[in-house]
RNA sequence: GGGCGUGUAGCAUAGCCUGGAUAAUGCACUGGCCUCCUAAGCCAGGGACCGCGGGUUCGAAUCCUGCCGCGCCCGCCA
């Protein structure tokens, strides 16, 4: 209830300074009630009584008396315990939704814009992607929607794995087992695992890989052009699979270490020059402050490596002068597994002494938990392996369907599938993003599908349920934005403060880039709905309540279709 | 050993940043509701020493501190 806030706080102004308190006393005070049964907000006087030298009880009741009629334009005001509670009423409401329903944006507003790059996804070349990047995905294209939503310039980059020693393998098997200039339909996860094992079992075939890594590095023209066929397979594999997803990630957003190659050299110059280059073990080396290694030396993160290579440190940091120079982007975010936490502090706090970021620019890490299977450990395929993410999509949708074709035999085949898409990779997605993005999640095939609790189904059902009474009703939905609305119920009092809170809690989750801030306030949209569908008939009301409550209903799957896509999830029509 | 994260009903979670009232939600459980807009739903009910101990405060799930459990990370993979 941010908008009442903002609408009572003016007005307790003068109150307050009559009565002796100061705005630094008491503006943090009045904030959302912590009971939405009290009040919408509240503010304890508590912490005034000392100074006052009068009960809680007693300063409330003055500022209740303070303010008189004030604010009966807003809300309805109340004391008891040292609370002063203030609750929206029907006209505010009223209102608030008669401006809402005629904003295409449904109260969110523009933040100002900034460019900011969003890096996501990142799977490797000649690999299928498993279920390690599910999470990133999930989350990073959210992060994006997002952020796009609120009017930043969103520079979305696949950081993918395209470069490094396996190519060198990788090439050489392409050659033995492909002589001509196609390696279409290839399975991937074999076409690794031949190579890795013709590499450990092979002398020759490794000695060759060696030097083909040697070529490769030196932009040797025939190994980048199997190199090439390599990442342009795999592209087809990725896209396949974010389309399948629904997520925004194309060619376009790829931005792979190979890109980064050739800056490299320049990050060792850059650091040697701000004088932060160590030597250790024939390896050159940064030491951050503040790391230690278990034996309590100076932990170094790794530039260059004694062989002479260089590893994903040293790329990060490349990437970041990329950013800052090319790309002119002011904020980092890095949609990366928890488990590397402490290599982006270090990565991150190089590059501020270095002088590759300033004080401007933010760089931040997102981090997220592990995907944990039923039986409590990390999720794996029944052969112990990475479970193919095409597979879990492809099992999810299916799920999907056959419980479909169950409860609504009705639809045809093309609705059914188109719907099982959507609620199966719905599913799937909702479950990432449904709580806090720290935590390991369980997958759980019966609870994401379940179709009951704080799951994509209850909220795509209830979006379906409202089309379902503008088809059954026969109106446009566009017509009943001109409708005067009124809400008196109690259930369309509630689900309108649903609806208006949508704004404050996107903002929320964008601030601590946590989806799941908005996507809980979906779910308790949804239970409103859920409860204002029972007890308010909409088609059989008299006209005034009718138009009325179509205009509510409009709101609210107008809110949901919105929030579901923020998310990333689709919401269909008919279920 | 150090760092990061985490611990809230039988289970899964929100709330913790920014302290406030009877700790919220879902699953599961118990009972009720379809001649009525999709019952994939709704209503009601039981179920919690918020990991444990100290401290700060008028007030602590929330802040500080010390323990304990779990997960991840700690030198040339990314």
């Amino acid at each position: 209830m941010r908008e009442l806030l903002l609408s009572v706080r003016p007005i307790l102004s003068s109150v307050m300074t009559n009565l002796g308190i100061k705005e630094e006393e008491w503006f943090d005070l009045l904030d959302s009630s912590t009971d939405s049964s009290f009040a919408d907000i509240a503010m304890p006087c508590h912490s005034l009584s000392k100074k006052l030298k009068k009960s809680p009880m007693q300063i409330a009741d003055e500022i209740l008396e303070g303010v008189g009629e004030d604010l009966c334009d807003f809300c309805t005001l109340s004391s008891i315990n040292g609370f002063l509670n203030f609750s929206a009423n029907s006209k505010w409401l009223n209102e608030c939704l008669q401006n809402h329903i005629l904003d295409q944006r449904l109260g969110v507003s523009l933040d100002e814009q900034r460019t900011i790059v969003v890096d996501y996804s990142s799977p490797n070349v000649a690999k299928h992607m498993h279920v390690g990047h599910l999470r990133s995905t999930v989350i990073g294209d959210s992060l994006v929607r997002m952020l796009t939503y609120k009017g930043h310039n969103v520079v979305r980059e696949n950081h993918i794995g395209d470069w490094g020693t396996p190519f060198g393998m990788l090439i050489e098997h392409l050659i033995d087992v492909n002589g001509n200039d196609t390696i279409n339909n290839v399975d991937l996860a074999i076409f690794y695992r031949d190579a890795r094992e013709k590499f450990d079992s092979n002398v020759d075939f490794a000695d060759r890989s060696r030097e083909r890594v040697v070529k490769m590095q030196s932009n040797d023209p025939d190994s980048i052009y199997y190199w090439q066929m390599l990442v342009d397979q795999s592209l087809v594999h990725f896209n396949e699979v974010y389309q399948m997803m629904g997520v925004l990630l194309n060619n376009n957003d790829i931005a792979g270490e190979s890109k980064y190659e050739s800056l490299l050299s320049e990050v060792v110059e850059k650091l040697e020059e701000a004088g932060l280059l160590h030597e250790s073990q024939g390896a050159q080396v940064v030491f951050p402050e503040g790391w230690y290694n278990r034996e309590g030396n100076p932990l170094p993160l790794i530039i260059r490596k004694a062989d002479g290579g260089y590893n994903y440190a040293t790329s990060d940091l490349a990437c970041i002068i990329d950013r800052v120079q090319n790309v002119g982007a002011t904020d980092f975010l890095y949609v990366v597994g928890a488990e590397q936490s402490q290599h982006f502090a270090m990565v991150f706090e190089v590059a501020r002494k270095a002088g590759f970021m300033n004080k401007k620019i933010t760089a931040t890490h997102v981090p997220f938990g592990l995907v944990m299977g039923t039986d409590g450990k990390k999720l794996a395929s029944r052969t112990g392996g990475a479970v193919h993410l095409k597979d879990l999509l492809m099992e999810a949708i299916e799920r999907a369907n056959s419980i479909i074709a169950e409860k609504n035999p009705s639809l045809s085949n093309d609705e059914r599938n188109e719907i099982a898409r959507m609620l199966g990779i719905g599913a799937i997605k909702y479950a990432d993003l449904s709580t806090d993005r720290n935590n390991n999640y369980t997958f759980d095939w019966e609870k994401m599908l379940s179709f009951d609790g704080n799951t994509a189904p209850y909220l795509q059902y209830a979006h379906a349920r409202i089309c379902s009474i503008f088809s059954k009703a026969n109106i446009d939905r566009k017509d009943v934005q001109r409708a005067i609305i009124s809400v008196s119920d109690e259930r369309e009092i509630s689900l309108a403060k649903a609806i208006l809170s949508f704004p404050e809690y996107l903002d929320k989750a964008i601030v601590s880039n946590s989806p799941h801030k908005l996507a809980t306030q979906l779910h308790s949209l949804a239970q409103a709905f859920g409860t204002f569908y029972e007890f308010c008939p909409v088609i059989s009301s008299e006209t005034d309540i009718f138009e009325s409550r179509l205009a509510l209903c409009d709101l609210t799957a107008r809110t949901l279709e919105q929030g579901l896509n923020l998310l990333g999830i689709e919401a269909p029509k008919k279920m």
